[in-house]
DNA sequence: TTGATTTCTTGTCATTTGGCAAGTGGATTT
DNA sequence: AAATCCACTTGCCAAATGACAAGAAATCAA
C-alpha cells in the first residue's frame, strides 16, 4: 500500500523537524487507504468523526438549520486534513455530515489511533496541533469574510479566493455556504456576467 | 501572588489526570497576574496575541470590515482562555483587537512560555489542546447559529444562550456581532418587547 | 435517442434590512 | 445646574434579498 502522499504531507508541514524513519513507519501503520465515490459520506450526522487526509478529490460539510434547510458549512480541497473538531475531540455526536462531492482518495484513521500517535510520536503531535490550528484559522477567516458584506460581495470574494469550488460544487450548496438562496446566487451571477 | 484560580481552572479541565504538584509549580511560574481597566486592550491589531486566562470580567474581540466599520467578532466571559489563534500559533500580526468591556483580572503568558509548557508538561499539553478545541467548537456553533436565520432569530438565540452579554456589552457591539446595524437591533428589541 | 430527474434561471411580488437624520434620555464634566 | 457627550431609539424611504412558481438547461438512465 502506498502511503507516500501522506508521509510527504506530514513531512512538508513540520519543516523544522525531520520525521524519523521510525516515526514514519509508526504513523503509516495507523492510517488506512480509503476511497469514497461521489456522494459517499465520510461522516454522517449523529456519528463521531474520523480523521482523514484528503489526497485527491473535493468534499463538503453540511448540516440543517432550524427550519430544516440544508446548509453547507465548509468545503475541503485536496491536501487538507478533514475532520469535525467537536465530535472528534469531544466525543460528541456530530451535527454535521461530510460528503464527497467528487470521487475522493486519502488516508483514514480514528481518534484512538490519533491519540496513540499524539502520545508516542512527538512529530505527529506537532503536526496534529498544526492541523487543528490551521482549520480553526481558516474557519475564522472564512467567517470574517462573510460578515458585513452584501451577498454580491460574498460571491465575488469566494470567486477570488476559492474559484475551484465553482468547478465542483452545486450552486445550491455554494448558495447556502454563502448564506443566501440559490435564487439570489443565480441572479448575482447574471449581474456579474453582464459586467 | 495567588494563582490558585488558574490552577483550579487547569485541574478542573483535565479530570482524567491529576496535575502533579511539580507541574502546578512549573505552570504557575510561567503565568503572571494581570489586570485590565475597562476599555484597555489585551491585544491590539497588528501585534501578536498572548495567552490569557480570564478569571474576572468580560472582553470582546473586534476588527474592521472592508468599509472600515468596526465589527465585534467575539465575546469572552470569565473562566475562559482568551487568545487569537491565528496570531498566537502562526506568528502573524493579528487582524483582531481584544478589549476589556468591564474591569478584568486574570493570568497572562506568552507563546514562548506556552510552547515550553507544551514540551515539558504533558498535562498542560492536554489542557492546551482542550482550550483550542473548545474555542474552535464554540466559534463554529456561534457561526452556525448565524447562518440562515433572520436578524430577529439571531437576536432571540443570543438572548437564550448568552444573556449575560446584554448585561455588559453595548448594543452597537452586539449589533455588529449579530451581523446587523444598531438601528435594526433597536427595532427588533422594540418588536420583541411588544410581545 | 428518449424520457425522467435534477439543477439552474427568471419573473413577480412581499418582506426584511439598511441609510440617514432627528430626537430622547442618561451620564459626565466643569 | 448647565453644557456636553454618548448610547440608544424612531420615522421615512430605498435597496437588497427571499418566497413561490414556472420554465429552460443539463444530466442520467433505460
Amino acid at each position: 500500500m502506498n502511503k507516500q502522499p501522506l508521509i510527504n504531507f506530514i513531512q512538508s508541514n513540520i519543516q523544522n523537524i525531520k520525521v524519523s524513519d521510525e516515526a514514519v513507519l509508526t504513523i503509516s501503520e495507523m492510517f488506512e487507504e480509503r476511497e469514497y465515490a461521489k456522494n459517499d459520506f465520510l461522516l454522517k450526522a449523529g456519528k463521531g468523526s474520523g480523521y482523514f487526509f484528503l489526497a485527491e478529490g473535493f468534499m463538503r460539510a453540511f448540516t440543517f438549520d432550524s427550519e430544516g434547510n440544508e446548509v453547507t458549512t465548509y468545503f475541503y480541497t485536496k491536501n487538507r486534513v478533514v475532520f469535525e473538531a467537536a465530535s472528534f475531540f469531544m466525543h460528541q455526536p456530530s451535527t454535521e455530515s461530510i460528503q464527497a462531492v467528487t470521487p475522493c482518495k486519502g488516508y483514514y484513521t480514528t481518534f484512538e489511533k490519533v491519540n496513540t500517535l499524539f502520545h508516542t510520536v512527538p512529530e505527529f503531535r506537532e503536526f496534529g496541533r498544526l492541523m487543528l490550528v490551521r482549520e480553526f484559522v481558516a474557519y475564522k477567516q472564512q467567517t470574517l469574510a462573510m460578515i458585513n458584506k452584501s451577498a454580491e460581495e460574498r460571491y465575488a470574494d469566494l470567486m477570488d479566493t476559492n474559484k475551484e469550488i465553482f468547478q465542483y460544487a452545486q450552486l445550491k450548496h455554494i448558495a447556502s455556504f454563502l448564506g443566501m438562496t440559490d435564487t439570489s446566487l443565480s441572479r448575482i451571477r447574471k449581474e456579474i456576467n453582464k459586467k
